[in-house]
DNA sequence: CCAGACGTTGTT
DNA sequence: GTCTGG
DNA sequence: CCAGACGTTGTT
DNA sequence: GTCTGG
C-alpha cells in the first residue's frame, strides 16, 4: 500500500514535468505521514493544473468527525467505484499525488524492514488519489484526499504486495480529466506503471513520524 | 422502520 | 448522503 | 504506515 | 486489541 512518502523535487522540476507551479510553499519532505499535508494536482473549472496542499486521509463530504480520514489514507482501485465513502470523489474528484519515492515495510520474523521505492532513473512521479471538500459546522472547511492502490508488480512482491497506483504522461491527464468514464478510469488503475521503480533498504528511523530528513532515504546494508 | 457504518492492510 | 443489518 | 494511548476525579 | 494522531 502507500502509508508514508516523500517528496523533495524543486519547484522548477515539478513545473517542467507536470506544468504547475505552486501555489503555496512546500519544504522538502522525506517523511509525509497520515494527516499532514502534502501538494495534490488538480484541474481547476477551468481545465487549468493548479497544485495545492490539501490534507492527507479523505473526509467524506458527509463525515461528522474528522477523524474519520484516519481510515481513509488508501482506496483500492478494484473497489473504489461502488465505495460510499469514495464512490463520488471517484466520479468527480480525482487527483495526482506528486511523490519521489514512498515507503513499504516488509514483514520479516526478526521484525519490519522498511524499503524506500523511487524512480530508477530518479525524479518524480505522480500517484493517482481523490479528493473531497468537508464543511463542518461553525468550522472552517478542510480539503483531503487519499492515494490508490493495487496489486504490487511482480518485483516487489517479496516486499509488498499492494502498491500505489501511478500514472504517467497521457495516462495522469485521462486521470485527471472529469469526462473520463468509468472503463477508461479502470484501464488507468490496471494499465502498466509507467515508471520504472527500485526498492532500497533503509534505517528504521523512518517508523517514527516525528523523523525527518534526507538520512531517512539513505540506504542501509543488507 | 431506525441504527450504525462508511476503510485498508494483513493475519488466522 | 447512502447502504446494510436488524 | 507506525507510535502511543487507552480513565476519572479533583487539585494546582 | 483498537483507536487516534502524526
Amino acid at each position: 500500500m502507500c502509508g508514508r512518502f516523500v517528496f523533495y523535487s524543486p519547484a522548477e522540476a515539478v513545473t517542467r514535468l507536470f506544468g504547475v507551479e505552486f501555489e503555496q510553499e512546500f519544504q522538502p519532505r522525506y517523511n509525509i505521514a497520515p494527516t499532514q499535508v502534502a501538494p495534490v494536482l488538480r484541474r481547476d473549472d477551468a481545465g487549468s493544473r493548479r497544485l495545492n496542499l490539501l490534507r492527507w486521509g479523505l473526509v467524506p463530504f458527509w463525515a461528522k468527525d474528522r477523524a474519520i480520514g484516519n481510515r481513509m489514507i488508501n482506496a483500492r482501485a478494484e473497489t473504489v467505484a461502488a465505495k460510499p465513502a469514495f464512490r463520488q470523489a471517484y466520479r468527480r474528484r480525482r487527483c495526482l499525488v506528486l511523490a519521489d519515492g514512498f515507503y513499504e515495510w516488509q514483514r520479516k520474523d526478526a521484525g519490519k524492514v522498511p524499503w524506500y521505492i523511487h524512480s530508477t532513473a530518479g525524479g518524480p512521479f505522480a500517484m493517482a488519489g481523490l479528493w473531497e471538500r468537508w464543511r463542518p459546522e461553525g468550522e472552517e472547511s478542510l480539503e483531503t484526499f487519499t492515494i490508490l492502490t493495487r496489486e504490487a508488480d511482480p518485483w516487489m512482491t517479496a516486499i509488498h504486495h499492494r502498491m500505489p497506483v501511478i500514472v504517467d504522461g497521457d495516462t495522469a491527464s485521462r486521470w485527471l480529466d472529469p469526462a473520463t468514464g468509468e472503463q477508461a478510469l479502470n484501464s488507468v488503475c490496471e494499465g502498466p506503471t509507467g515508471v520504472e521503480l527500485e526498492a532500497t533498504q533503509v534505517s528504521r528511523q523512518v517508523n517514527n513520524p516525528g523523523n525527518e530528513g534526507p538520512e531517512l532515504i539513505q540506504p542501509v546494508g543488507n
